[in-house]
RNA sequence: GCCGGCGUAGCUCAAUUGGCAGAGCAGCUGACUUGUAAUCAGCAGGUUGCGGGUUCGAGUCCCAUCGCCGGCUCCA
């Protein structure tokens, strides 16, 4: 006998070698009736794993959060089983749950189009309704190499082959059997709703130099609400798209007769990148940084000095020849920075020294990932590089933290997460380093009460990292701010201040970038707020429009008073009826429409409407510019 | 860079099996003098991404190339 302990700490007894299915259906039928897989010393496995000795155990129901990989993952092999009917020569890569789906990788004899998607998913609506029963089976190495190089699945057969010694288990349902640990569903009718979203290719485990196979991209809920929930979602990021707003606002172009992933920013766009780089350079005053800046081209010496020529070069532009010297355009500021900290002899006292620079830099990026404003060959960073003692470092890492917190509240974002890096596997520095600067950043985390995960050896081989992920308005996070220790380049450039010992010693080097690139950056805040900028960053922030020409005078007056005050006005006294022209200020997302008649002109007020079609009636225009928050100031 | 899809007016999109390149919006001109998401009429707008080929004839078929989109890889 053996005894499993339930969640509620209640122990029940069972016969050695019951599977899971039997002591759920031991613990209650209701139970057994909604298990989808168990959970066993904390992992989750298939009900049909036999249980050979006491543990704790969790009974998974569709209730529970494991419950839609579980789904999902049976989903993907319901979709391969369709597959496999439509391409009976079919291999199979593999097929995992991902965060709102799943997906599976084939290898077919012709490219699917988009109308194979919907015969596949009308053959998987036939596997669901078959309701074939998931069967799970255990078998030796040899046999699972002899079954699946039988079977023509060479991808399989590569898995196995790095499988240690272990028992192998397979999960057949319908006519497709696959190798896969589980857990899987008791059969195909208990998952149900689903849609496949794409085809795309996808390396062999990720590699380029591997065969690219055919991946379909599906999505799949327990509930039809919440798959209909999730597919509105990708909708409403559509309306969003930075690319759409982008055109539709007349913010930027980039031009391929000029160079993809290079932007132009247009009048409006350029305003509200102003506004954010005003912003963000009066907040560095006043939070203790310096601003300075550097030059956009730089000797060779410099980049092999840096070990960007060594480890960068791929994304480096060549080299442009002046006076028999080769000059690189930079990839980066640091080595920029760095010189003007070598340019005189630094002190103990001098530091720490905060220096920001608002820095385009230029890498090559490969044409297939150029995206929008995400990701572009030529941006600019807002970057920075602090230079310390080692005893001022873990408060150096608090003030970056705490505003970044601040700059990200500026822009209403709510919800930020953490990421650390730790130390690779290959890595310079000594270790005591190492640790002093990733227990800083953990503590300044902490301090800083912020969720954070632990990413173990994801650190740069020059240092660890704290990244910060933004959560926007609908939900998805985007990576921002990046706060780096740099432990490579103060030694590769030989960067030293006199200590209060009279020696020469190695300062700390942080490179971080708060929002990331003002590109990036620019894009996210556009999805973010769907191109309805906050007040202070609107572009137009207010448009004044008469009802008739007889209104002119008063609107005119109203303009000037407003541009006095420094606020963004515009003047729409095109002939046309007001409902046009709140059209179309309404659809340019501008935030305050003035609309003056009679009434407004007898008695020297103002009606304004807002983006969300009120009326502020009968207001003075100076209690107005009071109330609102035209500029940011603070943090 | 790789796999697949897509490039038609400034924008959004039409154009039967290969058979006269078209509409709405935007723009310009004029009329209308307007009260909360599109007033009416007229005009103009194109070497169908670029280059080859097949054909009596190519937006449509083929090849090549550039760009964009969805991914892979990479990353701010």
């Amino acid at each position: 006998m053996i005894q499993l302990k339930l969640p509620d700490g209640k122990i029940i007894e069972l016969e050695s070698g019951a599977t899971v299915m039997d002591a759920a259906a031991k613990i209650g039928p209701g139970l057994a009736k909604a298990a989808l897989a168990g959970k066993i010393n904390g992992e989750v496995t298939d009900l049909r794993v036999p249980l050979t000795s006491s543990a704790d155990l969790e009974i998974i129901t569709s209730k529970s959060p494991e419950a839609s990989d579980v789904c999902r993952h049976s989903m993907a092999h319901i979709m391969a089983e369709a597959v496999l009917k439509m391409f009976p020569d079919a291999q199979f890569g593999i097929g995992p749950a991902i965060e709102t789906g799943f997906y599976y990788d084939f290898k077919l004899s012709r490219a699917l189009t988009v109308e194979d998607l919907e015969l596949i998913e009308k053959e998987m609506e036939a596997g669901i309704k078959a309701k074939s029963p998931f069967i799970r089976k255990e078998l030796s190495k040899e046999e699972a190499l002899k079954y699946f190089t039988e079977t023509n699945q060479p991808f399989k057969v590569e898995l196995i082959n790095e499988l240690g010694d272990q028992t192998i288990t397979t999960f057949t349902h319908g006519g497709f059997t696959d190798l896969c640990r589980g857990p899987h569903v008791q059969d195909s009718g208990a998952v149900k709703h689903f849609k496949l979203l794409s085809v795309a290719g996808a390396y062999w485990r990720g590699d380029e130099k591997r065969p690219m196979l055919q991946r379909v991209y599906g999505t799949a809920f327990s509930s039809k609400e919440e798959l209909k929930e999730h597919l509105d979602r990708l909708e409403e990021a559509k309306k969003r798209d930075h690319r759409k707003l982008g055109k539709e606002l007349d913010l930027y172009s980039i031009h391929e007769e000029v160079g993809p992933g290079l932007v132009f920013w247009h009048p409006k766009g350029a305003r509200i990148r102003h506004e954010i780089e005003t912003f963000w350079k009066d907040q560095h005053y006043k939070h203790g940084y310096e601003l300075i800046n550097t030059p956009h081209i730089g000797q060779k010496w410099l980049w092999e000095t840096s070990g960007h020529l060594d480890f960068y070069k791929e994304s480096m532009y060549s080299p442009m020849e002046i006076d028999g010297a080769d000059y690189f355009v930079k990839p980066m500021n640091c080595p920029f920075h760095i010189m003007i900290y070598k340019s005189q002899m630094r002190s103990y006292r001098d530091l720490p020294l905060r220096w920001a620079e608002l820095g385009t830099v230029y890498r090559y990026e490969k044409s297939g990932v150029l995206h929008g404003l995400m990701r572009v060959r030529g941006f600019t960073q807002d970057d920075a590089h602090i230079i310390c003692t080692p005893e001022q470092i873990e408060n150096e890492i608090r003030e970056v933290l705490r505003f970044s917190l601040g700059i990200w509240k500026a822009f209403e974002f709510k919800e930020v997460k953490a990421y650390l890096a730790t130390r690779p596997e290959k890595a310079v520095g000594e270790e005591s380093r190492w640790a002093t600067a990733i227990e800083s950043l953990r503590k300044a985390v902490a301090a800083e009460g912020l969720e954070c995960e632990v990413d173990a050896g994801g650190g740069a081989f020059y240092g660890p990292k704290i990244d910060l992920k933004v959560k926007d308005a609908i939900g998805r996070e985007w990576q921002v701010t990046t706060i780096q220790f740099d432990f490579n380049l103060p030694e590769r450039f030989d960067m030293t201040y006199i200590g209060s010992d009279g020696n020469k010693h190695r300062p700390y080097m942080v490179h971080r970038a708060l929002l990331g690139s003002i590109e990036r950056f620019f894009g996210v805040l556009i999805e973010h707020h769907s191109g309805a900028m906050p007040l202070w960053l609107a572009p137009v922030q207010a448009v004044v429009m008469p009802i008739t020409e007889k209104h002119h005078d008063y609107a005119r007056k109203i303009v000037s008073s407003m541009k006095l005050q420094g606020i963004r006005c515009e003047l729409d006294d095109r002939n046309d009826k007001i409902g046009y022209r709140i059209r179309n200020a309404q659809m340019q997302k501008v935030p305050f429409m003035l609309i003056l008649g009679d009434q407004e002109a007898d008695d020297g007020k103002i009606t304004v409407r807002l983006r969300n079609g009120e009326n502020l009636t009968g207001i003075m225009l100076d209690d107005f510019i009071r109330e609102q928050e035209w500029k940011k100031v603070s943090i």
